[in-house]
Formats: structure tokens, sequence, C-alpha cells
DNA sequence: GTCTATACGCAGATAGAC
DNA sequence: GTCTATCTGCGTATAGAC
């Protein structure tokens, strides 16, 4: 059933509880989008917050199965940074709400995804990708950089800028369709930056 | 008069609002953190909305006056890159919850702040800097890449890892002491990481 | 200027008919 | 499963005494 009520209602409170948040979203807002009564919310999710949860937790694993995939891939630094910023990118692109909202409900309740991080084992990918990536620092194939700093940097230039989209159209005053094409640039521009900086020729 | 009734709910509301945003903050609770009267708030401020809205020019006056110093200042770009890095991540490890305060509430409402955006010249500002930059560009000193990618790399390493701390805290399982560290540590990695993609000897 | 009391509306949740 | 009606509590804002 595709189209069930219960079915429309996950999609309907995505729709919403991502653009608008927890604190922003009203329950009366998310039946109209998903063309049911009010009550029928309560009826398949208990309460508000069990929405909210679901929500959350379907979203914070689609972002991650990207990454994920990626890091773990068997293919030389080289092409695993470009393949990485241009899958990412691509995402965000889709959407763009994605990592404000996983920022936001993560600083207001650090501790509600635990159970979700753990049951996707990010724990365990984050060790797995760490090893191969140190063991290319042994063999003198990548620059000595700390692992987590390298994934700060690798995050920072792709996310960030999905981020802080509303800022930058307000200070550099470029249209919307000049900011896609500037991130669609970027996806060259990040890769050659990190690249020539990570890789030992 | 520091410490009048005025100024102690200006700071409670700046402390409160940064925390929880707009939609997740209670007058009441500005009130008690201010110990004063709920109705103290409207008397003085007229409205929450009005009351949000001068803490939020107020702060995002505070974070781009260090961002507009440094990028006019007349250095070479090596030094400036360093100055900008140091100055924006002390400011950011001071107040961790600036950069999500203000771009969530850019996101909802990105016309909100036109008005204060052009009193404080963000605009000419830019075009200031862009034109130094560019300068620079032709004279074979920075390498040929738009001022506004510069300045997205920039920003993005900067900011970013500030942003997702409960994300990162998260994944890579780091405590608190040691976060603070690898942001310290980074100072010295995003300068040298920007340097030498930037800067053509 | 400062307080108490209250108006008013809204949102989440549930009871109960169908 | 689906609806209407309603309960309940909360949050902003204001009226009005002091």
């Amino acid at each position: 059933m595709l189209d069930s009520a219960e079915q429309k209602i996950k999609e309907a409170a995505r729709k919403i509880l991502l653009v608008k948040g927890f604190d922003g979203s009203r329950m009366q807002e998310i039946a109209d989008e998903a063309g049911v009564n009010k009550a029928m919310l309560n009826y398949y999710f208990r309460s508000k917050k069990a929405l909210f949860q679901m929500v959350f937790m379907e979203e914070f694993g689609k972002l991650f199965e990207n990454m994920i995939t990626v890091l773990l891939d068997d293919c030389p630094w080289e092409d695993k940074i470009k393949a990485f910023v241009n899958t990412e990118l691509n995402h965000l692109l889709q959407a763009p709400q994605l990592p404000l909202f996983i920022i936001n409900e993560m600083s207001k309740n650090p501790h509600l995804m635990e159970e979700k991080l753990k049951s996707i084992s990010v724990g365990n990918v984050f060790e797995m990708a760490k090893t191969k990536y140190e063991k290319e620092i042994q063999d003198g194939k990548l620059r000595n950089l700390p692992f987590i700093q390298f994934l700060m940097n690798l995050q920072s230039l792709c996310i960030f800028p999905i981020l802080a989209k509303p800022v930058l159209m307000q200070i550099s005053k470029v249209s919307d369709m000049e900011y896609h094409n500037l991130i669609n640039q970027r996806k060259a521009l990040v890769s050659e930056l990190l690249i020539s900086y990570m890789i030992i020729k």
C-alpha cells in the first residue's frame, strides 16, 4: 500500500518537519499536507514526538548511506574523494534541508540518536574507514593528517555551502540559478583542493 | 545603567534565544532568566518577535565584524588567511551557538535581515574585499579562483566543524576536551591547507 | 515602572459515534 | 479505520491596580 493513510502521513511529515523542524511544525499542517484528518496522526503514530523521531531516523540513515558506501569502497583515494564529493553534493542539491535538520535536532537532543547510530553501525564504519586511511599514510600515499581532520575538511567543504545558502545569497547577491551553478562548480574545485593537499605523488 | 531591567532582559533573551531559537523559546523562560516579571518583556520590547529581531541583529553584526576587519586589512594574503582563521575560530569557540542560530533564522525568514545587512554595508564590504582579491590574482600572487568560492572554502572549513560538533562527537566518540583540541589544531591546519592551495610562490 | 489577573487563541491529544 | 467534538494546557499579550 504505497498510498495508504499511514504512508501519506509519513511523507507529509517528512516534508513539513524537514523544513520547519519539530517546534515549527504543526500536526494540523501535516494532516492537511497528507490529506487526512488530524486525529489520524495520533492514531498511527501516537504522538508528535514519535512521528518526529521516525522521520529523523530515516533521514539520518539516508545521509550516511552515501558516505559509508563511498568511504569503504576499494578504489584509490583520489577517486574516492572525487566520488564522495560528487555523490554528496548531488544528494544535497536534491535535499538541501537535510543537513540543517539533522544538525538542529542533534544539537537540541544529542542522545536521541545513539540507538539509531548503533543500529546502522556508524562507529564501526568510521573505524574501518580510518584504518584504511591510516594504511595509505603508512604507505606514503597520503599526507599525514589525522583522519578526523580530513573528514572534517571533506564534509565542511561539501555541506557548509548548502547550509549557508540563505546567508550567502544575501551577502553576495547571487540569484538562485547562479547559486546552483556555484555548487556544481564546487564538485571539481573541492576535489581538486583536497587531492592537491592530500595525495602524495 | 548596565543592570537596568531593559538590559537584563536583553541579555537573558540573547542567552535563551541563541540556544533555543524563536519557536523553541518561551517569554516566561526569558523573564525568569532575567529575574523580572513576564509582563516587563512586553513593556520594553512590545512583542516576542520584536525582542527576537533585536537580538538577531546584534549577533549577526558581531559575527561579521571580525570577518570584515580582517578581510579589509592591507596585509599579504598569507597573513590575512592566518588572521582570519585564528580570529574566527577563537570567536566561535567562545560563542558556538552563533552560526546555527543565524543560519536557522535566515533559512526560515531570509528577508528579515535585508535592512540590517544594508545598514552595516555588508554588500559594500563584500565588493571591496572582492576587488582586492582580484587584484592579487592579476598580479599573479593568488590562484585564479572565483572570490565567492574562496570565501565559501574559508568559511566552510572554519564554521562547519563548530556547527557539526554534536554529530561529530556521536560518530567519532571524542570527548569534549578532545573536540576542543581538534578545533585548536585546525587553526594551523586550515591556514596551511588554504595557503598551500591559494598562494602562488 | 512593576506587578497580578486574565483574555484569547492555538496546539496536541483523546473520547466516542459511525 | 475514520470522523467530529471536545478537553486540557500552554503561550502571548494586555488590562488595570498600585
